[in-house]
DNA sequence: ATTTCATATAAAGATATCTTTATATGAAAC
DNA sequence: GTTTCATATAAAGATATCTTTATATGAAAT
């Protein structure tokens, strides 16, 4: 169960609004949210664990990648929808977006 | 305008979830919240304060009690029926609810 | 005008959250 | 099995937020 406190707060932070209006575009490995944001790898790493913990994303392991994905449900399909549509009227995510299209798993390249 | 980011910010406290909850029975003025949460008058002032400041609510003056009410505006309807499918399903804010219906303007008296 | 009362604000201390730096894990490649 | 690489986690320091205590404001009542 996740609760009402711990995904507003999962949402009170820039950085993981960030990421989390990227995963609208597909999911994501941490490298390359690392080269979308140009942040730090733990930092990428926490912001995500915090929103795995209010069930906001999903991970997948797959080989040595950790893939994120949004985790649309019945109950945070309403909050979703509600975030993306800020997230298209604001700059700095529509520029992480832009960014997030011209990027691809190129880490260890 | 205002940001994604302070409305996100302005949920993310228990304290203000529990006085957005409350104000969707009716308005009610500082006094009022303060003894329905048993909270010192400037805790709540300063919650009130925040949430006023993310749009959230409305502040209206009346001789000398400070009225505050939810702003529901198209732009955060979506939010607002969010918010409350989740006080209906929680204890706390339930609790909340029935005692702020028993809870009249006898601050003075 | 002085007092009362609801509310706001400022300052100080306490707590929580964020970022960086350093280190650990664990799977794939060699 | 050793190295490499993606990711996770822990510790430390920096910053932000919250609560309390004390004080200010401003309108109504006396």
């Amino acid at each position: 169960m996740y609760s009402l406190i711990s995904v507003s707060k999962a949402l009170a932070d820039e950085t993981r609004l960030r990421i989390i209006s990227v995963l609208f575009l597909r999911e994501f490995c941490v490298c390359e949210l690392q080269e979308i944001f140009g942040m730090s790898e733990p930092r990428i790493s926490r912001h995500l664990r915090i929103l795995k913990g209010a069930g906001l994303v999903i991970q997948k392991r797959e080989s040595r990648w950790n893939y994120y994905r949004l985790r649309v449900t019945d109950k945070n399909k309403t909050l979703l929808n509600y975030l993306d549509e800020n997230f298209r009227k604001n700059d700095v995510f529509l520029k992480d977006r832009e960014k997030a299209k011209n990027t691809s798993l190129s880490c260890s390249i």
